[in-house]
DNA sequence: GTTTATGCAAATTCTTTGCAATACT
DNA sequence: AGTATTGCAAAGAATTTGCATAAAC
């Protein structure tokens, strides 16, 4: 179980050029703590001492300096997630996503790699995100 | 070409349980013009006799039909596109999705499938989206 | 005449920014 | 002092809903 203790948050922020301060190591401690995609309003409920436009602008921070994906579930809300990667400039950290339509939780599927993707000639592939809607199991046993 | 004549239009959207009137035969065929994803913003742009609510409404209604696809280009606005397979109840005509972040259009890649997924025991798949960010080819030479 | 569809307006939610105050170096 | 960070408040943008009117059956 790799959960960073602050030294190690601190190493990270600052080989990525992203000076540290203590709401940033409050942030991404908060990321790495959720094994999954979070959104910014669960942030806030759970910072509750940290202004929501703070996170944001931390969230966008952390983003620009890939220390952290962005994506999207379909719900319309943006979620953030910490990347696993030790150098996060390659994404090959991505994994597969799960959006449940009943119970409208995102899950994680790092079993399965994503697949290579091919492009016409001339573009260039920043990032790939695969996103699964479905049931899960939960809700198909329970309801 | 393909362009739905409104005959084609009726048949399809009786034989999903819709009901036809002409807003939803300007909605879908507005929809069928474009080969691409379109917002809800671009729609009422377009059909300037039609009010935006209505327009979302209709989309949703067409959405629940499997008439029309949804996706997100990660911009956080939702995307419509029409569904191309004959029975859009197995949604056999997903295709890839290529967001080009520096002028922010979204191309359909229609040349390769999307790949069979794998899930964990108990999950039922919906859909699948693939959804690629990058730099586009006009962007790359002109930039 | 009853049900359904539509337009208008506004509520809601989420994202983003301006600006003053605070903290840091 | 000067720069960067944060909080507060509010602006913007998109989605969604309530309700009255209009259309369809």
């Amino acid at each position: 179980m790799a959960s960073n203790n602050h030294a190690q948050i601190d190493s990270l922020l600052e080989s990525h050029g992203v000076k540290v301060t203590a709401i940033r190591q409050l942030v991404y401690a908060a990321l790495a703590r959720h094994r999954r995609p979070v959104s910014l309003r669960e942030l806030d409920d759970e910072l509750d001492t940290v202004d929501r436009s703070t996170i944001f602008r931390t969230l966008t921070l952390l983003h620009g300096a890939h220390l952290i994906h962005a994506l999207e579930d379909g719900s319309g809300v943006a979620l953030y997630e910490v990347c696993t990667s030790s150098d996060a400039e390659d994404d090959d950290d991505q994994h597969m996503h799960f959006y449940c339509t009943r119970c409208h939780r995102t899950y994680c599927f790092r079993t399965q790699p994503i697949p290579e993707v091919l492009v016409p000639e001339g573009f260039a592939i920043e990032s790939v995100n695969v996103l699964i809607k479905g049931v899960c199991v939960n809700c198909r046993t329970q309801g």
